[in-house]
DNA sequence: TCGTAAATCTAATGTGCGTTCGAAACATGT
DNA sequence: ACATGTTTCGAACGCACATTAGATTTACGA
């Protein structure tokens, strides 16, 4: 061993690269360790050496990819001023949040497409995971509704979860050419604090106010 | 035959009924043809009287998903009154899209979760028939723009698969017992339309204007 | 240069699945 | 009751895959 525990942690990466981005392709059951070990340039028995397991594989992409959006979107509220407008927290948490599943990382958008594929067993080891994740925007949530800067009669929870459903379906439409995550970021946010609704002329009998 | 075709299309429609029930709850790869089979009160072998192959029963499938939720959108229009706001034309349609993704339909849910999973060919199929249902979206969000009811300086394509996504993305939380599903589509819409912002109290230097 | 441990290869094993096909069971009109 | 078409069964085939284990190569310190 040289510098810091090469080779083997090397071809560890190398595995587990491979194996994000082909499960993010085709899925769980559809990816092969055949494909897998190609794609990180060895045999498919060779694997065994690093990993116990096809599931003990995914498992780690699982909390690779779950850990990386966490820290991300932790690091922009602490990379933000003190005294930040809630507004400002809520769209540096959207934009950490876009960024980390749209940009280079196979892991985060791998953990968001096939975590509904995974075997009952895989899927209770993260839902700890996920459970801190979903607090800690429970929290930037709340924290927002308690100071006034979102409206007191919403339910956090429902808005969160349609959130989440719009920001995470991205990895299904995104391409990197077309629209700049900055702007899919700032629709999001104009969406969730002001709409894009305009008050409408009334134009026969029926008129109505916003539910 | 006596009434109208009966037996084969009997057997038939609970094939499918298992096949989408399955398919949703395990993923493509995941489900076999012996679970369907199993679930429909038959040997797998069996399903070759009917379908010609698991591909040729999932294409149907997805098939019938995708136009369960198209008509019943394009029915929420047809039964609104003809003067109705431009608000509420989208109320509907959201609430049509939302009920028929929730409520008892195997085949919708599916349709959603399952589509990232299948081989490239079967999704070939149905690109035609996607592109069909995002033109009736699309349709209704232009004309809406048209006539001034939504902000004109919006992306709408953008917006609509953001939409599709805090919607679509429900069949992974949703709990029949929980939230209603107007609730849900309540918030949905109050998001859209006016948002969930309130104008900050300005708390020290910083204040800003929505982008 | 040698020896030892780490890392990878190679070939084999077993299993589960999609699919096939002829035989059996069932239904129906005559 | 018979004959014909419809529907299901049941066993078998072949293949692709996860996993295993021993042989082989590679890396590196002494």
């Amino acid at each position: 061993m040289t510098s810091e525990q090469s080779k083997s942690d090397i071809s560890r990466a190398r595995i587990l690269d491979a194996a994000a981005k082909t499960f993010r392709q085709k899925g769980y059951a559809a990816t092969t360790l055949i494909e897998i070990a190609k794609a990180a340039g060895m045999q498919a028995g060779s694997l065994y050496y690093h990993f116990g397991s096809k599931d003990e594989l995914i498992e780690e992409v699982l909390d690779i990819g779950m850990r990386r959006v966490h820290e991300a979107v932790e690091e922009s509220q602490e990379r933000l001023p003190a005294d930040s407008s809630y507004r400002d927290r809520i769209r540096v948490a959207v934009e950490a949040h876009l960024t980390t599943l749209l940009k280079h990382d196979d892991y985060t958008s791998a953990n968001i497409r096939i975590f509904g594929q995974v075997p009952e067993e895989v899927r209770q080891h993260h839902i700890r995971q996920r459970d801190a994740y979903a607090e800690l925007w429970r929290r930037i949530l709340t924290k927002a509704q308690k100071s006034g800067a979102l409206r007191s009669d919403v339910d956090l929870g429902l808005v969160r979860m349609l959130l989440m459903g719009a920001l995470n379906w991205s990895v299904e439409w995104y391409q990197p050419g077309r629209t700049s995550i900055q702007t899919i970021a700032d629709h999001m946010c104009l969406m969730l604090f002001s709409g894009i609704g305009i008050e409408e002329p009334i134009r026969s009998g029926e008129n109505e106010t916003v539910a």
